[in-house]
DNA sequence: ACTAGCAGCTATGAATGTTGTAGCAAATCA
DNA sequence: TGATTTGCTACAACATTCATAGCTGCTAGT
C-alpha cells in the first residue's frame, strides 16, 4: 500500500531529514530575509559547506528563495512552516516530560 | 532570543532530523504494532544497524515503546504524529508543483 | 530431542555525509 | 584605493550510514 500519498511524504521527508534542513527553514519562519552568515548564526553550529548544500536543496524544492536582501521562504515554504508550527507546542510539552524522566 | 521554546524545538529537531527517524515514527501512525523486520520493510531501505539506532533513540525519547506484539507509538508519540499529519496534505500539493517545474 | 522458523539484533569494512578552518571573488561603501 | 560584507569553495579529518552476513533466543511442531 505504498500509495501516491506515501510516495509524496517519503520525498518530502528525505528532503527534510538531512541534518539542519528543518532548522534552516525554521530560521526563516518570521518572514525576515536572512543573509548567509546570519543564517549560520541563527541555525547555530552549521558549517558553510553544509549550509550551502541545504540551501541548494531547499531552493530546488522551491521552499526557499534568494531575493535581494537575503534568503526567504517561498509561499510553498511558508505553507509548510505553518503546518510545522505545531511542533513548537509539542516540543514544549515533550521537553518537560523528558526532564521528569531524567530527574526520576 | 534563544528562548526556552527554541531550545525545546532544537532538541526535538535534533532527534527527528536523523535519517529515517521520522519515517520510523511515521510507519507506526496507524497504531498497529510492527516487528523489527516489518519496520525494515515499511520504512524501506533502512539497514538493521540504523533501524536499531533509531529505535533506541525514539525509545529513550519516549515516543515509541516495545510491547508484546512489536513496536508501537507511545501516547506522546501519537500526539506528535497527530501534529505531523498535516505533512501528508502538504506533501501531496508540493509534489505536484515539483512535477510541474520538472516538466517545464 | 530435534529442527524449522521467526524474533531482535550485532559485526565488518566500504561508501557517503558532516565538520573545522581557511580563504577567495564579486559587490558595496568610503 | 582600500575596507567590509556577501555568498560560497577547498581540503582533510571525523562521523554516519550502507550492504551483506550471520548470531542468539524463543516457540511450535513432530
Amino acid at each position: 500500500m505504498s500509495s501516491k500519498e506515501n510516495i509524496a511524504v517519503n520525498q518530502l521527508l528525505s528532503l527534510l531529514e538531512s541534518r539542519y534542513a528543518m532548522r534552516v527553514l525554521w530560521a526563516l519562519r518570521d518572514g525576515h530575509p536572512q543573509t548567509f552568515r546570519l543564517l549560520q548564526d541563527s541555525v547555530g553550529g552549521i558549517t558553510p559547506n553544509t549550509l550551502n548544500t541545504r540551501l541548494k536543496e531547499l531552493r530546488e524544492a522551491d521552499l526557499i528563495t534568494h531575493g535581494n536582501d537575503g534568503y526567504i521562504a517561498t509561499p510553498s515554504g511558508a505553507d509548510l512552516l505553518k503546518r510545522l508550527s505545531d511542533l513548537q507546542a509539542f516540543a514544549g510539552k515533550w521537553v518537560v516530560s523528558q526532564a521528569k524522566k531524567t530527574a526520576a
